[in-house]
DNA sequence: ATTCCATTTCGTTATTTAGCGAAATGTAGA
DNA sequence: TCTACATTTCGCTAAATAACGAAATGGAAT
């Protein structure tokens, strides 16, 4: 009861839901993420802590970045069942797209400097 | 978005999916859910707007009672098509197999009275 | 009209959560 | 070893949430 609780409401934030969105495109490391969505990096790097504990991400060290992908259907079956519908119902929100097109063209190194 | 993640936020609290696969079996009443969660009747009344406002049920008065059943797939497709992925997860569980148990012989009007 | 009673709303409290910045961690390269 | 820098953890604050009991609401029946 509790496991599933959880699932739940790790896609009840607005900030998950496009993190995972993202994440369909491509893996991202946490200053990709905090700079399209414009929080703090400790603030992303929670909220990816919260959906890898729930099953649909998994991280990979590389360094020191960390690329956060996705979890396969093999890694985290129940978790992963959910993306279609949620693509689905997003795939048309004008800010998941927006989100999309900065994916495109962002570029880690330079968006990571501290400047 | 905020829609879609409201309706996950309503999935996120383990009494409200209590109450989702207790309306599984039939519709109920405040104080028949109020005697199985053993919580009290407006934090009952608080959950079953929630799921209500996601669109998972729907509520029908009747004289003083109101009933509350699931919502249709013609009434919420969205919603809706969540429920037997849920039902899959949750069914096995004991506490949801014990408020089934506890369901078949509940009656409303010796339940419900103040006493 | 008045009473009864299931339900909802209100007011309160305790807990959880999202957010931030600062400090700690750990790896790559000089 | 020392420095740089992405990430995580910590401490904090503001807002949201779940729970309760008491008061308000509204339909049924006397």
């Amino acid at each position: 009861m509790r496991p599933i609780a959880e699932r739940f409401k790790a896609l009840s934030d607005p900030n998950r839901l496009r993190i995972l969105m993202m994440l369909k495109t491509k893996p991202l490391c946490v200053c990709e993420i905090s700079a399209i969505l414009r929080l703090a990096n400790s603030t992303v790097s929670k909220h990816l802590s919260i959906l890898r504990q729930a099953g649909f991400i998994v991280d990979e060290k590389d360094g020191r970045w960390v690329n956060n992908r996705l979890a396969t259907a093999q890694e985290s079956p129940e978790a992963i069942s959910l993306l279609p519908q949620i693509s689905t119902w997003l795939g048309d929100e004008n800010l998941i797209q927006s989100d999309q097109t900065k994916l495109v063209t962002i570029d880690r190194v330079t968006i990571c400097q501290v400047d």
